[in-house]
RNA sequence: GCACGAGUGGCGGAAUCGGUAUACGCAGCGGACUUAAAAUCCGCGGCCUCGCAAGAGGCGUCCGGGUUCAAGUCCCGGCUCGUGCACCA
């Protein structure tokens, strides 16, 4: 055996044998129970990071493991290849799309072959394919019948940059989540999931996640954003339109003392009065031109126009005038509210700046009234005052009969509101999934769309001259297409015009962990006996940057599978792990711009894989965030070294057996090992690889101190641990180990070997360390016989010379025994 | 503002159920090997005070309280950092 460690000569050899031998398929122990885990796919840039380094690592170590408990795993990858770089690319340099995303792909599956990671590449899918989008078209027919698809024609997020429409979840703090640029409101007609159908199935399944971080099931919860109140009518003084508003705080009607409008409300122009159309119209306009971000930004100084309108409450019968404002939005609630300056604190600015009237209707329970006149509003829950009938009542119950009041007068009622929108899925793209719907002047002149066929399915993507047709200007590029354009219609068999649009790649993403069980069937998405036997995914291993995004779409696609006959589950995932950001060396987010990016591909060049594992596994816990050190890799890489060393060093142990009895040296070695299996089985479970790898390193440091062996038993323990080393570190470093296991022997590979169990009359100790406490400090330390009673432990303890010092002259009032940990004096 | 997460040596981190705080690694220091260096191996290692030393005592997990024989861990209040949502009625 090799004195040196060489990783290089070492590592493709055995990624080699272990894809000949074909050991990381699923489906090969259909008796055994199964765990499919599962890492984001990646969208296929040419070069691999570090974060993908990382994402894949903490799902590889778990499969590894479940693999050699003996389950049958399922651990697939594949590529997320439809999307704006590759486009962006063609645009810049005239390359089409599926040429770089083919190139792409090749170059970052060499990478991620070079790291020796278990997948069963035999299940390989791209969302480019026509044979997977194919079937995000079937799902948009379904959905389409279903009522889960709709056309819409409304204000959407025009990303400046992407030059197209985004999503709301895509937009964060007014500009885009992927490129940064601004975006505008724009009105134009979209496509769109009516995701608002399952709030709140998707708010109480997060009850049920219970193995998601609070983290993600926190920020899904707070987008849903479901809020509990009540609808009321205002009627319009001088017409017969009326005016719904939406409030969580009912119980403070009878202190409205004015109503906004946000300023696009439908129903602004219409009820204006002349004298007062000029001003309202130039606020508006002036709104609409700043921008939802601008316009909405807290801080942002509340202002607004009287349109001359008049409505009456519902309650008290007074008329309130009608005003619009900045801060009151079109799209949630009902676009209108009721004003009540005395007890919310905007309508009490707003109040403030117009001199408009206040009416305090809530009091604080068992204080002190409120003072006169109000430096701010009283928000809180109180009991109503000045609210005729329901005067003296506390706040929740008069919210409860006030809105049965509004019932029963047929005035409104007791609703639930949402803050999530339905999903608008629309892109002006070339590069994605074509919407599967044709126009006819003749059958639709509406412009509704007519469904494609299931049987024409799928729409392709045409092919195209890139440079003319890909320019990042004006319109969707398919529209320039005229061959795929120009299409029949398939109801009149006359000429129509195909949809032009393509689908948010977020659809693509929503339903792929279902395709990996059956990439080839042809039936459907996804055979559902395969889907019965695997779903839901066992452990998801990603970013946290897809909280309300995709892990949001995909809960709800995996509901509408459900629905479809396609899902045995609700909720795709039962464990999530989010791993945590791998920065720079500077602390900084790794970025060609800090000059602080560390390549995958020369760690593994210069250490090999089995270190840059180690390494990027032993840097914390998976969730946290670390500062990339090359010193740590070169802590990783010796450790390494140490392992190969000691293998070396005793190579002629390699098959050395002795029947027993193991006493002395022989017998550390021995408990050494089955402990190091116990701790390091305990934290692989628990997903602590950090810890588990430090309990290897423990073991190793253990086996170092055995130094020189010199009798059978000695030698034959030796020989176990070395076995044992190598199939518990296998998860983290599995070329060293392979490389070690054949050089003593090994006929199998290790990666099919089974995990080894430890004995439990190995774990034990013969002698217990126990610590003296004397009013709980730490004054002395005991070795004593395991088998040691309370009595005699409590001899020894009391004969200490330190622990007699710290109690002399005090009376014993309490001994407290902790078996196992300690013994406390308590003194006084 | 609301929600969630985090704060432990010079650094990354460990402490699983309230039971000896700082495992393991990095950097550092000392020793062995070497003509020398690197590499490797062995050892030391929170802070303060007293002591030549062995050792002894005190303090110590962001801060202030509390519960407990015992708190990094539980409770109350606060600070700092990070993330998400945000004039959401």
């Amino acid at each position: 055996m090799n004195e040196r460690y060489e990783p290089k000569s070492i590592e493709t050899k055995w990624q080699d044998r272990w894809e000949q031998a074909g050991v990381y398929r699923a489906n090969r122990r259909p008796q055994a129970p199964k765990k499919y885990i599962l890492e984001m796919l990646p969208y296929p840039s040419g070069k691999m990071h570090m974060g993908h380094v990382r994402n894949y690592l903490l799902g590889d170590v778990y499969a590894r493991f479940f693999q050699m408990q003996g389950f049958d795993v399922l651990h697939p990858m594949g590529w997320d290849s439809f999307g704006l770089p590759a486009e962006n690319a063609a645009i810049k340099d005239g390359v089409h799309p599926a040429v770089r995303t083919a190139e792409n792909i090749a170059s970052f599956v060499k990478e991620i072959r070079s790291l020796g990671y278990s997948y069963d590449w035999t299940r390989e899918i791209s969302t480019s394919d026509p044979r997977y989008y194919r079937w995000n078209q079937w799902f948009f027919l379904k959905m389409l019948e279903r009522g889960l698809v709709y056309r819409r024609f409304s204000k959407v997020n025009w990303c400046t940059g992407c030059m197209t429409v985004i999503a709301n979840e895509q937009v964060k703090d007014g500009v885009c989540e992927r490129c940064e640029s601004q975006v505008l409101d724009k009105e134009m007609p979209e496509w769109a999931f009516r995701i608002t159908r399952y709030s709140d199935a998707l708010l109480e399944g997060l009850d049920t996640l219970t193995q998601w971080p609070d983290r993600i099931t926190s920020m899904q919860r707070n987008w849903i954003g479901r809020s509990e109140g009540a609808e009321a009518e205002f009627a319009l003084k001088g017409s017969d339109q009326k005016i719904r508003i939406f409030t969580t705080r009912i119980d403070t009607i009878f202190g409205c003392t004015y109503v906004v409008l946000a300023p696009d409300h439908k129903l602004v122009q219409r009820i204006t009065t002349p004298d007062r159309r000029a001003e309202v119209q130039a606020f508006a306009t002036r709104m609409a031109a700043m921008g939802k971000e601008d316009r909405t930004a807290e801080g942002a100084t509340k202002e607004g126009a009287f349109t001359g309108a008049y409505a009456v409450n519902p309650f008290t019968g007074q008329d309130v005038p009608v005003w619009v404002a900045n801060f009151v939005l079109a799209d949630y609630g009902t676009g209108a509210v009721m004003s009540v300056p005395a007890h919310d604190q905007r309508d009490f600015e707003f109040a403030r700046k117009y001199s408009l009237p206040l009416r305090p209707v809530i009091q604080p329970e068992g204080k002190d009234p409120l003072p006169q006149p109000l430096e701010a509003a009283f928000t809180e829950e109180g009991v109503l005052a000045d609210s005729g009938a329901f005067s003296g009542k506390r706040s929740a119950e008069a919210r409860r009969e006030m809105a049965a009041w509004l019932e029963k007068e047929g005035k409104g009622k007791a609703t639930i509101t949402f803050r999530q929108r339905d999903w608008g899925f629309s892109r002006q793209r070339y590069w994605g999934t074509p919407i599967p719907i044709v126009y006819c002047e003749k059958c639709d002149p509406q412009r509704q769309g007519i469904p494609v066929p299931e049987d024409q399915l799928p729409v392709r993507l045409p092919e195209i001259d890139t440079q003319a047709v890909l320019t990042g200007k004006g319109e969707p590029p398919l529209a320039k297409v005229a061959s795929f354009v120009n299409t029949t219609c398939p109801r009149c068999g006359g000429p129509a015009r195909r949809e032009t649009e393509t689908m948010d790649t977020f659809v693509d993403s929503c339903w792929y962990f279902a395709r990996y069980l059956s990439p080839d069937y042809d039936q459907a998405p996804v055979d559902p006996a395969q889907a019965k036997r695997w779903l839901p995914v066992d452990v998801y291993v990603g970013g946290p940057e897809h909280a309300v995004m995709h892990l949001l779409y995909f809960r709800f696609w995996t509901r509408v599978m459900k629905e479809l006959g396609l899902s045995p589950v609700d909720e795709p995932v039962t464990r999530l792990v989010t791993q945590g950001i791998v920065n720079g060396p500077d602390g900084r987010k790794m970025s060609k711009r800090w000059g602080n990016v560390v390549a995958p591909a020369s760690i593994v060049g210069r250490f090999g894989a089995d270190t840059a594992r180690v390494y990027v596994l032993f840097a914390g816990p998976p969730e946290r965030d670390f500062d990339w050190s090359d010193e740590q890799v070169e802590g990783a890489h010796r450790f390494l070294k140490r392992v190969w060393v000691l293998a070396a060093t005793h190579r002629e142990v390699a098959g050395a057996t002795h029947a027993g009895p193991y006493e002395g040296k022989a017998l550390e070695i021995r408990k050494a090992a089955h402990k190091a299996v116990k701790r390091v089985t305990e934290a692989i479970d628990r997903l602590s690889y950090n810890t588990a790898i430090a309990g290897i390193m423990e073991f190793l440091n253990s086996l170092y101190a055995a130094e020189k062996l010199e009798t059978p038993a000695e030698r034959a323990a030796m020989a176990e641990a070395i076995r044992i080393l190598s199939l518990i570190l296998t998860p983290f470093a599995p070329h060293i180990t392979e490389e070690i296991a054949s050089e003593y022997g090994e006929q199998k590979l290790l990666a099919e070997a089974e995990w080894p169990t430890f004995d439990p009359a190995l774990v034990v100790d013969d002698m217990l360390p126990y610590a003296v406490q004397v009013n709980g400090k730490l004054r002395a330390e005991l070795k004593v016989p395991a088998a040691s009673t309370e009595a005699e432990i409590r001899a020894l303890a009391e004969a200490d010379e330190r622990v007699k010092a710290a109690m002399a002259d005090k009376q014993l009032r309490k001994v407290v025994f902790v078996p196992k940990r300690l013994i406390n004096f308590v003194v006084g």
